[in-house]
DNA sequence: TCCTTGCGAATTTTT
DNA sequence: TTCGCAAGGA
C-alpha cells in the first residue's frame, strides 16, 4: 500500500480501499510515481501510447480512495466531452458513484458552469445562451453591416477568427493593444470586438471564448469568489495541457494559486492546434511556472513496433522546441515502413484500396485500418474507391447531426422559448416557415432594436403596438409573440418533450415539410423526430441546450464493420493496426499555407502532425505520394514531403509505381523536381522559388500520357529491347551504368556516378 | 418571393 | 473544379 503524506489520512486504511488498490495493478515504475505524486505541481510528460488516460484516472481515483482529496474538491478537466465521459467511467468502475461529485468536463462546460453561478457579475443572466461558430459570424456580420464594412475585403469568419484568438489570448476588448489592432486598422477591428461584446450582452449570450474569459474576468475583480474557489478545488488534474491556450492557461493559474497541487498530463510532441490558440509554450515553460515541480516522463509504449517508433523518432528529432522524450518498447521490432509512391491522386487511392483488401483476406477487421489525411478534402477519393470496390468506411468529423438545418431551426424555436433574447435564434425562425416577414419588416424591427439597445424580441413586442408595419405583418409578429408566451409558459407544468412536438407543431414547421416536395423534406422530418427522442435523456430544456451547445458530437455506427477516414487532427488519441498516411507531398503535407503563415513553427506543427499519424499505429504504417495531384481543378506535379526523407532510411521499404522513380523526361520539369534518385534521395529542402516555379508549371498527366504513348511507338526499337543483368548501359541524365536487375520494363541500374536507380528501360540505351 | 447567375475562395476545428 | 453566397431579374 502506498504511504500518504496528507493530513486527514489516519482512517484512510479501512476495508473498502484494500479493496480497490487494484488500479495501481500493472502499473510500471514511472505510472506509478506519476499516480501517487500528489503532492505540489506535477508535469507527466506522456508520449504517445504511454498509458497516459490510465495514470490519469488512477490518480484521480487514487486520490479519492486515498483519502487524499474529496471527490468535490477535485477539479479534472480535459479538453473533449469524450476524453471527461471515458474517464468518468473508468474512475467510477474503481471508486463507484462517488466519482459522480469530482468536477470533471472540459474546460468549456466547467467554465459554464462556473459562470452560470456569477453571471450577473459579467452582465449575464444565468440561463444565457452559448453561441457556436455559426451564430458568431452572423452577428459579427450584423455589426459590419450596420457599420458599412465591406465583407469582401474583411470576411466575418475571419473577424470571428481574430477575435476569437483575441480571446484565446485572455484579452477583453480594453486590453487588445493598439499594436494589436492596428494590425486590422482598416476596419477598426477592436471596435468590432467591443460592440460584438455589448451585443452578446443584450442578447444574454456568451460564446466559447468567454466561457473562459468571464471567469477570468470574474476571477479578477472578486478575489473573494476566487478565493472560495480555490479553497474548495484543493487538486487539480489537466489532461491536453500541451493544448491548453493562454485563457485556459490563466483560468488553471487562478485555480491552483496557493496550494499548487496541480498535475498537467501531456506531450509536447503532439502539440497540434498551435492555429487556435494553443501554446506549445505553457508546457515548455512547465516548470518555471511551477518551481519545484516534478517531472515524470512516461516512455514506455504500449502500442507500437519498435520500428514505427524509431521512424516516429527520428522524425520528431528535427524539431527543436521540445522538451525530448525517447520512447522505447518491448515489444516486436514489427515491419518496415512503407513508403510508396504513385502516379496521382487516384493512383493512390487505388492502391490503398487493394492494399485494404489485401489486409481484409488476411483477416485484419477494418476497424483496425485507417486513412489519416491532412486535410479533410483528400477523404473524397478514397471514399469513391470503397464505394466502387465497396469497402464499408465511415467519415470521422463529418457533417454533424446539431449541424444541420432543420435541427437547427428547431433548436432555435426551443432557444427563444428558453431565453426570449435570444436574438440569433429567433431571426433564424422568424420567417420561417414563411410568415410574411421579409426583409422589409426585419430592418424596422432592426432599427429599432439598435436605437434602444434591446434585443429583437423587446423590439418586436414594441413594434407591434405602432403602425410602423404592414398590418399583415403586424398580425403575423403578434401572433408569434402570443405563441411563444404561451410555450414559455408551459414550461413549468409540462414536460420538455411534449412541448417540443407541440412547438414543432403550432408553429407550422412540421406542416412546411410535409408540403415540401423536395427529395430532402422526408429526411428532415425523420431528424426531428430523432431530436424529439433525444430529448428524453434530459431532465430539462435548460439541460438540453446546455448539453448541445457544448456537446456537438456526432452518433457513432460501430455495429458493421468499416475503415475510418479521418483527418490527422481527428485521430489524436486513437489507434489502430494498420495506419494509412496519403498525401506525403509538400504543399500538402507539410501544407503550403501553415508554412507560409506560420514558418519554422508552422513546420514543426506540421511535423508533430506527422509524428501524431504515425504513432496512431500498432503494426503498420503506410506513407505514399502522388507525383501528381489535382488542386482546384488544374494538374500540378508535387515532390515528395520532406518528411519521408526525415524518418531513418533503415526503417523505410520504398516501393515506386513504375517509371516514377526515374528521370523520367531526362531534363524536364519533373527530372527537376524529383529526379536526381528515386524519392528517398531527395534529402534537402526544396527552396521556395523552385517549388513556386514548379507549381508555376502545371501539367495534366493525361498529356504526359499522350506524351509517352508517342514516344513509346516511336521508339519502338528501344523499347523491344531486353536488358538483361550485366549490361552496359547509358542513361541521359545518369550517365553511364550497369543492370543489376530488369523486371519487364523496369530496370535497377547501378550508375557508375550517380549510384543505384530504378529506371525504365525506354530511357536507356543499351550500349 | 423565388430562382438564376456570377464571383471568389478553397487547412486543420476538441468546445 | 466545386461550393456557397449575394445580388439581380421574373
Amino acid at each position: 500500500m502506498p504511504s500518504l503524506n496528507v493530513g486527514d489520512e489516519s482512517n484512510s486504511k479501512n476495508a473498502g480501499i484494500s479493496s480497490n488498490v487494484g488500479y495501481l495493478q500493472g502499473l510500471n515504475s514511472k505510472q506509478l510515481e506519476a499516480v501517487e505524486a500528489v503532492d505540489g505541481a506535477v508535469l507527466v510528460l506522456a508520449g504517445a501510447g504511454t498509458g497516459k488516460t490510465r495514470v490519469l484516472t488512477a490518480r484521480l481515483a487514487h486520490l479519492i480512495a486515498q483519502k487524499v482529496a474529496m471527490p468535490w474538491s477535485i477539479l479534472a478537466v480535459t479538453f473533449t466531452n469524450k476524453a471527461a465521459r471515458e474517464m468518468r467511467d473508468r474512475v467510477t468502475n474503481i471508486i463507484g458513484p462517488m466519482a459522480e461529485q469530482v468536477w470533471l468536463g472540459t474546460f468549456h462546460s466547467l467554465g459554464a458552469r462556473i459562470l452560470r453561478r456569477h453571471a450577473e457579475l459579467v452582465n449575464l443572466k444565468p440561463n444565457f445562451t452559448i453561441l457556436d461558430t455559426d451564430d458568431q459570424i452572423r452577428l459579427i456580420k450584423q455589426i459590419m453591416q450596420a457599420e458599412n464594412l465591406d465583407e469582401k475585403k474583411w470576411p466575418p469568419r475571419v473577424l470571428s477568427g481574430v477575435i476569437q484568438r483575441w480571446k484565446d489570448r485572455g484579452l477583453t476588448p480594453e486590453k487588445v493593444s493598439d499594436d494589436e489592432a492596428k494590425q486590422y486598422a482598416d476596419v477598426k477591428l477592436a471596435e468590432i470586438y467591443s460592440q460584438y461584446q455589448d451585443r452578446l450582452s443584450v442578447l444574454n449570450a456568451a460564446d466559447f471564448g468567454d466561457l473562459l474569459l468571464h471567469c477570468l474576468t470574474i476571477f479578477q475583480q472578486n478575489p473573494d469568489v476566487l478565493r472560495e474557489y480555490q479553497r474548495r478545488l484543493t487538486h487539480l488534474l489537466v489532461d491536453e495541457y500541451q493544448d491548453t491556450n493562454v485563457a485556459q492557461y490563466l483560468w488553471l493559474r487562478f485555480l491552483a494559486q496557493g496550494r499548487q497541487n496541480i498535475c498537467c498530463v501531456g506531450d509536447d510532441d503532439q502539440s497540434i492546434y498551435g492555429w487556435r490558440g494553443a501554446e506549445v509554450g505553457n508546457i515548455l515553460r512547465f516548470e518555471n511556472d511551477f518551481p519545484g515541480s516534478k517531472v515524470i516522463r512516461l516512455e514506455q509504449n504500449y502500442r507500437s513496433t519498435s520500428r514505427v517508433l524509431t521512424a516516429a523518432s527520428g522524425l520528431i528529432a528535427h524539431n527543436e522546441d521540445r522538451l525530448g522524450k525517447t520512447l522505447w518498447t518491448d515489444g516486436n521490432d514489427g515491419d518496415k515502413i512503407i513508403v510508396r509512391g504513385v502516379w496521382d491522386g487516384e493512383s493512390e487511392a487505388r492502391t490503398v484500396g487493394d492494399q485494404v483488401e489485401t489486409y481484409q483476406r488476411k483477416g485484419v477487421s477494418l476497424n483496425e485500418m485507417a486513412i489519416l489525411v491532412r486535410a479533410s478534402f483528400q477523404t473524397r477519393e478514397f471514399e469513391e474507391r470503397f464505394l466502387t470496390l465497396g469497402v464499408p468506411y465511415q467519415v470521422i468529423g463529418g457533417a454533424r447531426f446539431y449541424e444541420r438545418m432543420e435541427i437547427r431551426d428547431a433548436i432555435a424555436y426551443l432557444r427563444v422559448i428558453y431565453q426570449p433574447d435570444d436574438d440569433l435564434a429567433l431571426e433564424r425562425i422568424l420567417n420561417k416557415p414563411k410568415r410574411g416577414i421579409g426583409l422589409a419588416s426585419l430592418q424596422s424591427i432592426h432599427h429599432l432594436a439598435r436605437l434602444e439597445s434591446i434585443s429583437l424580441w423587446l423590439a418586436i413586442a414594441k413594434i407591434i403596438d405602432t403602425d410602423e408595419l404592414r398590418p399583415a405583418a403586424r398580425k403575423s409578429l403578434a401572433k408569434l409573440i402570443d405563441d411563444f408566451t404561451r410555450w414559455r409558459s408551459m414550461l413549468d407544468h409540462s414536460d420538455h418533450i411534449e412541448l417540443a412536438g407541440i412547438v414543432l407543431d403550432e408553429s407550422g414547421y412540421t406542416e412546411m415539410l410535409l408540403k415540401d416536395k423536395s427529395p430532402e423534406a422526408p429526411g428532415r422530418l425523420e431528424n426531428l423526430k430523432e431530436l424529439v427522442s433525444a430529448l428524453e435523456e434530459f431532465d430539462g430544456l435548460g439541460q438540453f441546450l446546455e448539453h448541445i451547445s457544448l456537446v456537438m458530437e456526432n452518433a457513432e455506427d460501430d455495429t458493421t464493420e468499416q475503415i475510418s477516414l479521418m483527418t490527422l487532427h481527428a485521430a489524436k488519441g486513437l489507434e489502430f493496426d494498420k495506419i494509412f498516411l496519403p498525401g506525403w507531398e509538400e504543399g500538402v503535407f507539410p501544407n503550403q499555407r501553415s508554412l507560409d503563415e506560420s514558418g519554422a513553427k508552422g513546420l514543426e506543427e506540421e511535423r508533430r502532425l506527422a509524428y501524431v499519424g504515425l504513432t496512431r499505429a500498432r503494426e503498420t504504417v503506410e506513407i505514399s505520394f502522388a507525383a501528381n495531384r489535382r488542386v482546384y481543378g488544374n494538374w500540378q506535379s508535387s515532390i515528395p514531403s520532406r518528411f519521408i526523407s526525415e524518418i531513418p532510411e533503415s526503417e523505410i521499404e520504398q516501393f515506386d509505381e513504375m517509371g516514377l522513380s526515374s528521370d523520367f523526361f531526362g531534363g524536364t520539369v519533373q527530372s527537376e523536381a524529383w529526379g536526381q534518385d528515386n524519392f528517398l534521395g531527395q534529402t534537402r529542402f526544396q527552396s521556395a522559388e523552385k517549388r513556386q516555379r514548379l507549381n508555376v508549371k502545371s501539367v495534366n498527366p493525361r498529356d504526359i500520357q499522350v506524351a509517352l504513348e508517342d514516344r513509346s511507338s516511336a521508339d519502338v526499337t528501344i523499347d523491344e529491347t531486353f536488358f538483361a543483368p550485366g549490361d552496359r548501359v547509358f542513361h541521359q541524365k545518369f550517365g553511364m551504368g550497369t543492370v543489376k536487375r530488369s523486371d519487364g520494363d523496369k530496370l535497377e541500374i547501378a550508375f557508375d556516378k550517380a549510384g543505384e536507380k530504378k529506371v525504365i528501360s525506354r530511357f536507356v540505351k543499351q550500349l
